[in-house]
RNA sequence: GCGGGCGUGGUGGAACUGGUAGACACACAGGACUUAAAAUCCUGAGGCCUUUGUGCCGUGCGGGUUCGAGUCCCGCCGCCCGCACCA
């Protein structure tokens, strides 16, 4: 990080305090307690979004459930619109839509309400409400499950110590995600009953169940066991029963039974009543229209998108510009008072949120009535200023967070560059800000990138020594013997086991650092290898013999250009008025190169231009062999062809593009001249090789003008030695000639 | 389990809308230069063959469409990524 850039940081820092001190008056910032996600090595609270694996995004340490008081920012105000605007995203890669989309996780469907059986039920409770997709399936319900920290449940277990008991050991075995994973379906009969909400005579056992969660839908379902595979597996364990209601068109209704399998495809409905005989969507729509005749049921949209947790038990971060008051509560710290700044003097002695433990920044008199009060110690995830800096360095200076008209000229980002690895935390929360900024005014875009790119990660092979330990590249000395490669240690020279290539990482140890690299090859190098060696949306592989490459061929060129410098015309000639064929080629492929290279630059394809540079400099390798200083054309081809190479490559070497530059004698900086435009004349071949087949199967080539007509291309086809003795005495049946491409003779 | 993507030489990868598969690079082998090595330069190379050819096979496997398939369609197999007790 450059000192510009931390420069910029910190003052992004204290703006943000100002951007976000605006979203509560908005309603997108509030604050309950709630469970969290507990990294117990960082102590701090996560996000969701940060929680991979059941393990801490950061620390990688197992995930704790913790009840704590946070401030969250309210998300999923625009679930809707965060998800159904990724179709306006056409410059974004389809994998990351599709990732936004399923954690957004928007699932249509309804709230019915069942009634309580009023006996032993406790007061205030009347009915319970379920979110289901499949109300089409209500006929085959046999039983009502709520999660463990179901109002109901809570209530019920205040006189029920053996719910109690039961609702608590669920909490103490959830704690971590592993855990819940693995954990077997287990429940407790209250004993309750719901009646049927289409049948008053049918009563249906209320159960808590383990498996129900309670930040999802209301935290109760209706299980229906024949068409879910969790409540499949439920009632098989408790006996509860089993009715098929949806059967495969090609099954008997009155053999189908479900086994260990619950069926989730499509089919007729069966054993419904008024609903035998529909399929799935028509009985969905039906069963609701006749449950709202009743008030029974809404139609009702869910998402598995949460609010976003930002409060961070730690210094680094920026601060949430509130006051707690014991008169007034909660108090937004006044405009005039903006930005709140982290103090300077704190000790990390203590663990814990050093914030916590700094007397003179955390007491404060409350600005509305004055008495004793306290600063809010927590701080904002760091994804909050990370969210929002594309807008921000936009006017990088102003005293607000941002000036509207450098925004409106400058946003969206026309190219955004990052890792996959933010597919779903930093590019959600971008999307989540600039609506919310557009909402307080900030801003008028909804979308921050127009175009997205996901490049891929470096990798490296990675080594164990004798005892299984990792041991690092630079430990490591491997040796090649034909095409079998050992290793040794380095300093000891024990026997290394060459394993797997994987993603660079601290506890694997197969991490290069790049200071290295830059000292021992110089970062043309290094720039020039990572380019060449992959697409770049996908990984690479670094490998000292590709970085050596890399780094012949910097010398290569070097090289080449002191040759070449000796044969070619002098800066300023003029282009001469008769140029030989030997010329005209190369000026053909100067202009073509340059041509594929700036197109493959601008489609981000490097790896192909990189190949295309190879490819012309072989070519001029092979010229300069039998170019003459004397020839005039020659001369002005091969300078033409070095001025070309040199720029092409510049962009990714430009420490070397420089320097072949001015060895070019060219007198201004290389960066500053503009990218040169190819001439159409000279794109276009005078002559064309194209392949001859014989019934599909390559026989021979042909060279021929390139707007030869198709009835000459045939009459030379048909001429060629090798395709006459292909041809035999057969007949010819059929000749299919594809202009510029193919000659397909059909016998 | 659900969703998405990908399978091409020893390796990374090219091949635009179906039209000469393996560009380019790495690694490898042989040769030149050198007292020697390094560096450099040149050459070779997908596989098969008791037919070395004007030959046969070949883009994960099996079918299909087509004059022609790495590319399109159907069915498998394998790998990678994301989500996952989301009702």
């Amino acid at each position: 990080m450059g000192p510009r850039i931390r420069n910029m940081r910190c003052r992004l820092l204290s703006s943000a305090t100002k951007t976000v001190s605006g979203l509560p008056q908005k309603d997108l910032a509030y604050r309950r307690s709630s469970k969290v996600n507990w990294d117990p090595v960082d102590n701090t609270v996560l996000a969701n979004e940060q929680v991979i694996d059941g393990k801490g995004w950061r620390s990688g340490a197992l995930v704790e459930q913790r009840e704590l008081t946070q401030w969250f920012f309210r998300i999923t105000q625009f679930a809707d619109d965060l998800q159904s605007s990724l179709d306006t995203l056409d410059r974004w890669p389809e994998k990351v839509r599709v990732m936004q989309k399923n954690w957004i996780g928007k699932s249509e469907g309804a709230l019915v309400r069942f009634a309580l059986d009023e006996k032993n039920c406790p007061d205030g409770f009347s009915q319970i409400e379920v979110f289901t997709t499949r109300p089409d399936t209500l006929f085959g319900a046999s039983f009502c499950g709520l999660s463990p920290g179901h109002p109901l449940a809570l209530e019920m277990a205040k006189t029920n110590p053996e719910l109690k008991s039961f609702i608590d050991e669920c909490e103490r075995a959830g704690t971590t995600q592993e855990e819940i994973d693995t954990a077997e379906k287990r429940g407790f009969d209250t004993g309750l009953t719901v009646t049927h909400p289409l049948d008053e005579s049918w009563q249906i056992p209320v159960y808590v169940a383990n498996f129900i969660l309670m930040d999802y839908g209301t935290g109760a379902i209706f299980g229906c066991p024949a068409h879910d595979q969790r409540d499949l597996d439920f009632a098989r364990k408790y006996e509860l029963g089993v009715m098929p209601v949806v059967v495969p068109v090609n099954e008997d209704v009155k053999t189908f039974q479900i086994e260990d399998e619950a069926y989730t495809g499509p089919g007729k409905l069966a054993n419904s009543r008024f609903l035998d005989g529909m399929n799935v969507e028509d009985a969905k729509k039906a069963i609701i229209d006749k449950l709202d005749e009743t008030g029974r049921a809404d139609r009702q949209t869910q998402y598995r998108l949460r609010d976003w947790g930002i409060s961070r038990q730690r210094y680094w971060g920026c601060p949430i510009p509130i006051i707690h008051c014991e008169k007034c509560d909660i108090v937004p710290v006044p405009v005039k008072d903006l930005p709140v700044k982290l103090p300077d003097d704190v000790s990390f002695d203590k663990p814990g949120n050093p914030l916590d433990h700094h007397p003179t920044w955390k007491n404060v008199k409350c600005p509305t009535c004055g008495a004793d009060a306290r600063r809010e110690t927590d701080t904002m995830d760091t994804f909050v200023d990370s969210s929002w800096y594309y807008a921000r360095f936009c006017s990088p200076k102003a005293d607000i967070p941002v000036e509207r008209q450098a925004v409106d000229k400058w946003l969206p980002v026309d190219q955004y560059i990052g890792g996959v690895e933010h597919a779903i935390l930093h590019l959600l929360y971008s999307r989540f800000f600039a609506r919310a900024m557009s909402e307080t005014g900030h801003l008028n875009v909804k979308e921050p990138f127009a175009g997205l790119f996901t490049q891929g990660m470096v990798n490296h092979e990675t080594y164990q020594d004798e005892n299984g330990a990792w041991l690092a590249p630079v430990d490591v000395r491997v040796e090649a013997d034909g095409n079998e490669r050992t290793a040794v240690h380095d300093k000891t020279g024990g026997p290394v086991t060459i394993g797997s290539i994987e993603k660079m990482s601290k506890s694997k140890h197969n991490v290069v650092d790049p200071d290295d690299i830059i000292t021992h090859y110089g970062a043309d190098t290094a720039r020039w290898f990572m380019l060449s060696d992959s697409p770049p949306e996908r990984d690479v592989i670094w490998t000292d013999a590709g970085a050596e490459g890399a780094w012949r061929f910097v010398h290569r060129l070097s090289r080449l250009v002191d040759e070449g410098i000796q044969l070619m015309a002098d800066r300023d000639s003029p282009e001469p008025k008769k140029i030989d064929d030997k010329a005209l080629e190369l000026r053909r492929h100067a202009h073509k190169t340059l041509q594929a290279v700036g197109t493959d630059i601008e489609g981000l394809r490097f790896n192909r231009a990189v190949a295309q540079i190879y490819e012309f400099t072989n070519h001029i390798t092979t010229a300069l062999k039998s170019f003459d200083r004397d020839n005039e054309g020659e001369a002005f081809a091969l300078r033409e062809a070095f001025t070309f190479l040199t720029q092409m490559f510049g962009p990714m070497m430009p420490h070397l593009a420089e320097d072949c530059w001015a060895r070019l004698q060219y007198n201004t900086l290389l960066v500053d001249s503009p990218w040169p435009t190819p001439i159409e004349a000279l794109l276009i071949d005078e002559t064309i090789k194209i392949a001859v087949q014989v019934n599909g199967k390559r026989r021979d080539e042909l060279t021929i003008p390139i707007d030869a007509a198709n009835d000459v291309i045939e009459k030379a086809a048909l001429e060629l030695e090798n395709v006459k003795r292909s041809i035999g005495d057969k007949k010819v049946r059929k000749v299919i000639i594809v202009p510029k491409r193919i000659v397909n003779i059909v016998i």
